[in-house]
RNA sequence: GGCGGAAUAGCUCAGUUGGCUAGAGCAUACGGUUCAUACCCGUAGUGUCGAGAGUUCGAAUCUCCCUUCCGCUACCA
């Protein structure tokens, strides 16, 4: 096909936060959309595939100083970090962004600018409860007796600047977009989320500019503003693509956009199906044509969490079982819909089954009698039975089958049918019986034409395989001396230039591991590297106060005489709690860490002296002081003597 | 609380618009085979298709209700 014809196909991820080295769970996603970009590559597409890194914000700023270093500094650290795991897993990304590049963020300034000349932007007010130490703005809900929530100070009725968005002005024509491009949203069932909670509800303007923090795009007519997420991070893929606001874009941005997919984590569905779109039509540009949100990859044994320590790292699996090993594990074992599990058992599993059993163990097989009968030299005769029509049809209905699956992007599938042919192979030499051919000298053009069928089979079976697993497609070909073929060449059966050479050193492709070999190295290293990476949770400073700051909090032991969960919410209990000689009501949202059981006859540290509230409906007179870490674990605070309660805590 | 989804073999899941004895993979058991990485091929299964009721000639599939789990959302002192 020449290079004109080719139809164009932009392909993004989600680009990834720089708070921190990303898991195999945050990896999956780089690699699902590599599978994706090569495949289309194979079928003839001129590909474009987009990832990159989201490296403003105020946890980003907060990161940089508790390690400190510059923001700059940090975030070059990580989306270094993350740029080498896209590489390590091999991924063909032709374009790697970071918001913090130069042209992006002037791009994204002017069309802020844009947006509010044209009025889509508007300056308004956060208006609130302010607190002027902690710069932030709280609504009288978020209030703690009345004061800051963050620091228990005194804050004012204040209103503050800050951008919005007029998302409402575009509601309409979103719903009748979504309504009129059924596949813009998949999987489907997230359309109905995304359409009753926020487009039918009625969209709420969006706030688009901070200046609580620093870390971001200055708004160039308002440096006091910085340009918060939303227009920041989503712009990058049409900045990376060249696209320049009211000036000749690159030639790329009308080749490339609108996007043919932007493949992204469910979880920021919202941000791509709504502000996204809605983003664009203020800038009368075309919408995407397709926003997958694909599910997770989650541990078996509990959620991935840091201080346990069994949080999975791509480098880690690469470590023990090669880069096109997890490729598979990853791509094989994400459902479409449903979250998918990754435990190290799990993936010897499939690495033992699928890649040492049926491919590996195929592969050699094949050389080795090669080699054996035909001193390697593969040879079709002509001379053919009843069963090579059948295998033909396999291997031939499974090149059909992946460009199904794949056109619905259902990539598990796919591979699943890749691996179908291989071991329809093995069927096949099981049908045949090589070796009992070989016993007859009559027999012999026989065991030949069995040769290169076979042979053919896996030339063609590692054409499809090259989109999830490149490298492994590349070392079969290679060994048996076949060219790779794009999809429309694979339309044949017979294309194995005839009388090729096989290698006669075949090389073991995946060698079988041991499961209890491979958990006791997993626990070994788990162990060396528990003692130094303690995480210690990262909190940041509030400002420096006084003892007498401090002496305005009451605090008391109370003594919870009985708990009760809130009606109307998932996360309150309801106590009563005897401090000295008075009982209080208090509501703690702590529901999910304790069972209203558990908590009564505790003494707990309560604050005595804060405004009482209402809270879905229950008043609340105080409220108890807990601990919590960053991976959700939850502690009520406790004397840890028997004190009587009501004694005062100071 | 609002909206939505799910429940199928021991495990992980497929089951299009209601239609022949409900499927696949893994695991298990047995048989075959020896080219190959103790591999490969075949056979066997077990299922009140979450509970109950209804529509229908016929329901895993449609309707109602119940139970459990999950997602989004709201509240979260």
């Amino acid at each position: 096909m020449c290079e004109k014809c080719k139809k164009p196909y932009y392909i993004t991820t989600a680009i990834a936060y720089t708070s921190g080295k990303p898991h195999i769970g945050n990896t999956y996603e780089i690699v699902l959309a590599d599978a994706i970009a090569r495949y289309k590559r194979a079928e003839g597409y001129d590909v474009r595939f987009q990832t990159g890194t989201d490296e403003h914000g105020q946890k980003i700023e907060e990161k940089a100083q508790a390690a400190g270093v510059s923001p700059q500094e940090f975030v070059d650290d990580v989306a270094g970090q993350i740029k080498n795991i896209w590489d390590m897993m091999n991924t063909s990304y032709d374009k790697f962004i970071r918001t913090t590049d130069e042209d992006h963020m002037v791009q994204v300034q002017k069309i802020f600018r844009k947006l509010y000349d044209k009025g889509d932007i508007y300056k308004g007010y956060y208006e609130g409860m302010y607190c002027t130490p902690c710069e932030s703005f709280f609504t009288e809900s978020q209030l703690v007796d009345g004061k800051c929530p963050d620091c228990g100070r005194e804050v004012k009725p204040a209103k503050e600047e800050a951008y919005f968005f007029r998302m409402s002005k575009y509601a309409d024509r979103l719903i009748q977009y979504i309504e009129e491009h059924p596949e813009f949203i998949q999987p489907a069932s997230r359309k109905n989320e995304m359409m009753n909670n926020f487009l039918k509800a009625g969209l709420q303007d969006l706030c688009v500019s901070r200046t609580s923090f620093s870390w971001g795009i200055p708004v160039d007519f308002d440096p006091k503003h910085v340009v918060y997420v939303w227009i920041d991070a989503l712009t990058n893929y049409i900045t990376g693509l060249g696209f320049r606001l009211d000036e000749e874009s690159d030639p790329m941005f009308e080749k490339y956009w609108p996007a043919d997919l932007h493949l992204i984590g469910k979880d920021i569905l919202r941000f791509h199906t709504i502000y996204w779109p809605i983003m664009l039509m203020a800038l009368d540009l075309p919408l995407p044509k397709q926003i997958f949100g694909h599910p997770w990859l989650l541990q078996g044994d509990g959620k991935m969490s840091k201080s346990k320590g069994n949080v999975i790292y791509a480098d880690d699996l690469v470590e023990m079982f090669g880069v096109d090993a997890v490729r598979y594990f990853v791509l094989h074992e994400m459902p479409f819909e449903n979250d998918g599990v990754i435990t190290w058992e799990l993936m010897v599993e499939r690495m033992n089954s699928d890649l040492a059993n049926t491919l590996g163990n195929l592969v050699n097989r094949t050389i080795a009698m090669s080699n054996k009968y035909f001193g390697g030299e593969v040879k079709s005769t002509g001379v053919t039975d009843d069963v090579d029509a059948d295998l033909k049809a396999a291997v031939l209905g499974a090149v059909k089958k992946v460009q199904e699956k794949m056109a619905g992007l259902h990539v598990a599938d796919a591979i699943t049918e890749v691996f179908n042919l291989f071991k329809r192979c093995n069927k096949y030499i099981d049908e045949t019986a090589p070796w009992v051919l070989a016993k007859n000298e009559e027999d012999k053009p026989r065991l030949a034409e069995v040769m290169y069928n076979l042979t053919e089979s896996i030339c063609i079976g590692a054409s499809l395989l090259k989109p999830f697993m490149p490298e492994t497609s590349e070392k079969i070909l290679a060994q048996l001396n076949g060219t790779y073929r794009m999809i429309d060449e694979l339309d044949e059966f017979g294309r194995y230039p005839n009388g090729n050479k096989v290698t006669d050193k075949p090389e073991i492709l995946f060698a079988r591991l041991d499961v209890k070999k491979v958990l006791e190295e997993v626990e070994a290293k788990r162990a060396a590297a528990e003692e130094p990476q303690v995480k210690y949770p990262q909190v940041a400073p509030k400002e420096e106060i006084t003892i007498d700051d401090f002496d305005k909090v009451q605090l008391r032991v109370g003594e919870v005489l009985s708990c009760e969960p809130v009606k109307k919410a998932k996360k309150l209990l309801v106590m009563q709690i005897r401090i000295g000689e008075e009982v209080r009501q208090i509501v703690s949202g702590i529901a999910k860490y304790y069972k209203p059981e558990e908590m009564v006859g505790k003494k707990v540290a309560v604050v005595t002296n804060l405004k009482p509230c209402k809270l879905c409906g229950v008043e609340s007179q105080g409220m108890i002081l807990a601990a919590s870490d960053d991976d959700g674990n939850l502690s009520v605070m406790t004397p840890d003597r028997d004190m009587i309660c009501g004694s005062e805590i100071c």
